[in-house]
DNA sequence: GGCTACGATGACAACGTTGTCAGGGACACG
DNA sequence: CGTGTCCCTGACAACGTTGTCATCGTAGCC
């Protein structure tokens, strides 16, 4: 800036002005300002700027498990559009589901004095967080619950999604259902298995036949857990999640067995599969806006009490979870 | 700082000592810092402290079309562990294919003095970015090369893979082939359109036998596109990218004909479909992987020529590929 | 002519941090 | 006791901006 001046020859406080587009600064000055500012291409360190207005860093941090999931990229990409509607940019990152890296890449972005932080809990204490609460840094839980930590929540139905499963499987009489999910320390997972066993009450299951088969999974755990559930006879199963649900599809394709499959979380292409693969959808994408949203309005100045919002999932039908036993 | 440095009834310069792990505290002055920072939930600034040492913001930025596209995820997830091992965080946004939206998003990230910029290039002018480059900031183009503006540029062998693609169709016996690319005002569209065009001719296909339809496609546009081309007794179908790829599948599953087809881009559940697609393949992830390696060594001083990096493409045969005429 | 009003511009401090350098106390040595 | 050395600490400036306030010149008015 102070180069600019010196070649308009102005003060540095003009070019600050003509920069910002402040009135009362001579037509042929200006001018002058920004012929200068074209011919050294300059461009205003924002960094200084924000130090100095003491304010916005026109920047949100997002923390999640991993951009490469399609269901969280939907989701980066609705948080991108509201974000970018207030004029906002996105600083993501992924934690590999580890809480000592989620911890370190929050409190980085912290550091960087992102104006709000939109976190998918990796693990169940958030303590460090409440630090940057308190000092008024806005954050939004998406997906699971902050734990220990109050904020603004928001969530998918994972119970009421894997009761529907359940109550559709039952439905088209399915009396023996397994259902794979994922490591029970994880919020949406441990919901998933709650909502499973609930659902399995209320359709009238006996407590014996349901099988639930927590992960972390891989191919090979898959394999080892249908086995042992197509020994005691089960007939419909329920996928935790995208990958595990892929995962079944992967194993089930090389296995003679074709029970009823219902997965949770819609994935491209199940539409086209054979059979046509039934899922629990929810709208990644909606639910980046909605946090993205609830993220803005705090920091806008909304200091309402937290609030959590519950997004529904809905069933969609598309064949393998209408196969009767 | 200040607050702390009352607290802790020291100058704030010993809490920036404190701070920054400089040796020559006094054990017990520092541990009386540290308490202050941690009842006050201090946290250092980063804004100021690049401004003060006037180099690195410790983020880089990459501007793509999509987030939510698979490939631009997944080369966003290979970008981002790179930039960890580097210290450096990601700072991303989708320009939607919009060069205006990309140069204004490429300044801000310039504005915010990211150390580096990762870009895949809207349009086919990049010319506001010589002024940044010129001014330090190393910029690596990714998946299109930057027309006007020369910089160290990755790519992937598009003509290389479509032309392998045509060439196996034809061993396969087919003489009449269709592909259906996208709008050719894209880098990579125009490129495989070429190697199409490049590949009938080699295996002596007639130019009167290669319908080529350009996009940009919905599954409406698509559906008169196959219309035309089984018209003209295409036996053989190539998918220019996974988008244009996944939305065949779905009209080809409402109509009869059963031609071959191969999709430039590999996409989740390729093997799983009735018949598996075969495809051209390549790692969107290693794209990531190479190009943020290029930018970390810019960065970190090297300043050799520019290079350009060519990624190879591989067929991956899986069954759709392999049907006779 | 002397006054105010106003438009254009600049000097200076401040944002939160760190680099430089100087100060002060303790200790050893002559 | 004076001097030099070492360790610890603090005062101050600077990074690139912008907000506040002062200054200057000119025009308009009585």
């Amino acid at each position: 800036m102070n180069d600019v001046a010196r070649l308009a020859g102005v003060s540095i406080k003009t070019v600050s002005r003509v920069v910002n587009d402040e009135p009362g600064v001579h037509e042929q000055t200006a001018r002058q300002v920004l012929a200068a500012i074209e011919s050294l291409g300059f461009r205003r360190n924002m960094g200084a700027r924000n130090l100095r207005q003491g304010v916005t860093t026109a920047t949100v941090g997002l923390l999640l498990e991993d951009v490469s999931n399609p269901f969280y990229s939907g989701l980066t990409r609705g948080v991108e559009e509201v974000a970018r509607q207030f004029g906002r940019r996105v600083l993501s990152a992924s934690s590999d589901e580890d809480p000592v890296q989620a911890r370190e890449l929050a409190l980085d972005f912290c550091a960087r004095r992102v104006d709000g932080l939109l976190i998918v809990p990796a693990g169940r204490e958030q303590g460090y967080l409440a630090a940057e609460i308190r000092a008024g840094t806005p954050v939004v839980f998406i997906d699971r619950p902050g734990g220990d930590v109050t904020a603004d929540t928001v969530l998918m139905d994972n119970v009421g999604g894997t009761m529907m499963a359940v109550a559709h499987l039952a439905e088209h009489g399915h009396r023996h259902i397994g259902f794979l999910g994922d490591d029970p320390e994880i919020f949406t997972a441990a919901e998933r298995l709650r909502g499973f066993r609930e659902g399995c009450a209320r359709a009238g299951i006996e407590r014996g036949a349901e099988f639930a088969a927590m992960g972390p999974h891989d191919e090979h755990s898959i394999g080892t857990a249908l086995r042992a559930m197509f020994d005691r006879s089960v007939t419909a199963l329920i996928g935790g999640n995208n990958r595990i649900t892929i995962g079944l599809l992967r194993v089930l394709a090389g296995m003679p067995e074709r029970p009823a499959l219902i997965g949770f979380d819609d994935f491209e292409l199940a539409d086209l599969l054979d059979p046509p693969v039934t899922v629990i959808a929810h709208d990644a994408k909606a639910l980046g806006h909605a946090a993205a949203g609830r993220l803005f309005a705090r920091i806008q100045g909304d200091d309402s009490p937290h609030r959590d919002l519950v997004l529904p999932a809905r069933l969609v039908p598309r064949g393998s979870g209408e196969i009767s036993p």
